[in-house]
DNA sequence: TCGTTTATGGGATTCAAGTCCCATAACGAC
DNA sequence: GTCGTTATGGGACTTGAATCCCATAAACGA
């Protein structure tokens, strides 16, 4: 039972035959598998065992290779206006969302972070500061450049897969109160700060 | 080598042999070792690995029952006074210490969480939200008990160890950076929410 | 003291993750 | 087509976690 093969090339083989475990590796985790087996994702993938090792010495590679890619280079639309209150909430928003989307696949890098052997993990680089960085750029005149920095970084650790991980695990939260405390309703606490001055 | 027993009774010496497991996983984790195996607990305390498995079936209930437990019923100290600000200070302060004390094991915690199947792990049940509603307590006239309620919760997400994880981890900040922020200085941004009102 | 209970010890075994080695079939250059 | 290269496949082997079974020695009740 081999594969079809619409194109040749020994180059081209080597990617497909990577990005097919990828895939399948992929597959698996949003069928409900939160941490495929390279075996498992070899199977899946109709190449062997050896084959699946070979592509990925480990399970953890192939995780970090299966975690989705956001290269996005800013949440804000098109238009985002001036104001920094709606460009931050736009940002906030989508990137919630975001965060929502791939939960599982979050919360599998943010064990796997935990793991290690820590020297490795070239994902998790903190994309999403920038992000913030760029709503909040408005304010930059009044506030400084450090400290729309470090006002990203705390906006990143109230709303980042972290501090999901507890809200709906210890605390009980559902995922809708996350979503709709940003959503037009009067901030009253947990956001706070872009309110004060 | 027979360990030697000052009291006797088949009862106490379960008691003993289990204690002296959770004991000497505390010291290899305190010794460095992250995540130590039912096995190098059993050798650290001088029983056999089957007798080690007898207590605790796998790793990770060793390591939940090693974990510390804490049980102050209150981070606030005897004359805490009645201003909100001033005890929410000490609760954080306190809490904040408490979490960097014991940072290896915290995380070994998360780590745990995280790998499921989830249905086991009686520990980590949000102890701290009573500790900040309990800092809040002065406030329940004015905000009523859901809104107290609310807000501990958004500190404890806030401070906690998952928030630690990614600030240290990613963002790349000292831990003293957290300590200091509330700590006299006054709040501008990151903790926010009770100097507003 | 004798027999039973019970906590412990030791070793064989399973199971999953990874590694290694060798065979083979597809590819490409000639 | 032939031959060397290369991606793949299959299986044996290692290691760490965990289970099972049986033996033993200490504790207990009589």
């Amino acid at each position: 039972m081999s594969t079809v093969y619409e194109e040749s090339g020994r180059t081209r083989q080597k990617a497909r035959t990577r990005s097919q475990l990828i895939a399948a590796t992929r597959a698996l985790i949003a069928a409900g598998t939160a941490s495929p087996t390279v075996e498992q994702a070899a199977e899946a993938a109709s190449v062997s065992r050896t084959t699946g090792y070979r592509y990925f010495p480990s399970q953890k590679a192939l995780l970090i290779a299966a975690h989705p890619e956001i290269q996005t280079s800013s949440l804000l639309p098109d238009e985002p206006g001036d104001d920094p209150v709606t460009r931050l909430d736009l940002a906030i928003e989508t990137f919630i969302g975001l965060v929502l989307e791939s939960e599982g696949q979050q919360r599998t890098m943010l064990r796997l972070s935990l793991e290690s052997d820590a020297t490795d993990l070239p994902l998790r680089q903190g994309r999403a500061i920038g992000w913030f960085v760029d709503a909040l750029a408005p304010l930059e005149p009044r506030l400084g450049k450090a400290n729309i920095h470090r006002l990203a970084v705390a906006i990143r650790s109230a709303v980042g897969i972290e501090s999901l991980v507890w809200l709906t695990d210890i605390a009980g939260l559902s995922r809708e109160v996350g979503v709709t405390r940003f959503d037009g309703h009067p901030r009253s606490g947990a956001s706070a700060s872009e309110g004060c001055p």
